[in-house]
DNA sequence: TGAAAAAGTCAACACTTGGTGGCCTACGTT
DNA sequence: AACGTAGGCCACCAAGTGTTGACTTTTTCA
């Protein structure tokens, strides 16, 4: 696999010509699935969108599904929210995740994520893992048992609003949504810690 | 099922001796387009699991897509919710979505309706129409600016729940599940009812 | 300069898919 | 019983897919 054999007994493998175009693949290929979903994503789409040739695509990564992993690598770009106070913690997070989805140039990250594990497994076994890696340890501590509702909150806002597009939704402004949401995700948080036995 | 013409001038259309095989195929298309969406459910595995061949699926239903609207032709059972005091109508809904959904045998509607529009247009028009026409007249009303979010928390669960199925939204009971969302969709309900102009 | 290695192209493959038309069978009506 | 028709099956087609291997072009470097 293993793209990349390191020769270099140093810290950074030697850099390749091919480099630019395996990012180029793997950019085209990124946007491919977050707009379309891994099934209707074909090699060969990706490789004229790419400029070149659908024999690179396998070249480089394999196969599709292991181009699909390495478009699946994603890093999550976390707001640090330690010295939030409680009760901030809810508007905190909306309003982070409200800029960086409302820009026309945002990241598909989380369109990609959302998209794909929605139909395909591999994709949502990659979003736990996300979940439990990236998002999970940030959010924790005192809020363990609510994590899983906030993260619910959110992506449920960009469900309706990013990817089905639910007019009454999309309506609204970010004021708007934010004005009528944080009371929402606040309700969680705000909770007492400790929740009946389970 | 509504896939009768009509050329009876008189209430009922005449029976067929292929409406048995008509309904089964659209069973049977139904949760295959609910598990595995659009494009990953074949013609052909519809009608080897209905036990028929798949040349009849097109005859009854001309094509792969026009069998997919008639699969998409639903009618959600929404609750009464007109007798219920404001304050109590987050519950009320909530509760009301939890036993359907958590239920084995439940309907797949949802799922249907949800894992299909997220990667197909014309599900998620669909989904847009169902959503004008049955939901948001009930929910309408004093919220009307509301129901988008109140519909976006309620996907965001049957998401992440039991689309993604994330490990720390799994593990809640339907009890525990209440109590920490209960408050959130009350957010909603309880603004005031003008909101800022907009 | 020349040769080896890398980068990229091309044509073809095996396979699956949705869809079509012809054919056989079983039923219902007269 | 005969026959017309609807229900069902089979073989087949054309298009599109991921993937492969051989080939050509470009770069690297001794």
């Amino acid at each position: 696999m293993e793209v990349e054999p390191r020769e270099n007994a140093s810290s950074a493998p030697p850099p390749r010509r091919s480099d630019r175009t395996r990012s180029v693949i793997l950019d085209v290929a990124r946007r491919h699935f977050a707009a379309h979903g891994f099934e209707r994503t074909t090699i060969r789409a990706v490789a004229a969108d790419a400029g070149i040739d659908p024999a690179l695509v396998i070249r480089y990564y394999g196969s599709k599904a292991r181009l699909f992993d390495a478009a699946l690598d994603i890093t999550l770009r976390l707001p640090d929210l330690s010295g939030v106070p409680a009760d901030h913690l809810a508007e905190a997070l909306l309003r982070h995740f409200m800029v960086r989805w409302e820009h026309e140039s945002a990241d598909d990250t989380l369109l990609l994520l959302l998209r794909s594990a929605v139909t395909n497994d591999r994709a949502a076994e990659r979003m736990r893992e996300i979940f439990a890696t990236q998002v999970a340890p940030g959010l924790g501590g005192p809020h363990a048992e609510k994590v899983g509702l906030i993260v619910t909150q959110l992506l449920g806002l960009a469900l309706s609003r990013h990817l089905l597009r639910i007019p009454a939704v999309v309506r609204l402004t970010p004021g708007e949504i934010l004005a009528l949401y944080v009371p929402a995700v606040g309700g969680v948080f705000q909770l007492p810690r400790g929740r009946e036995a389970r």
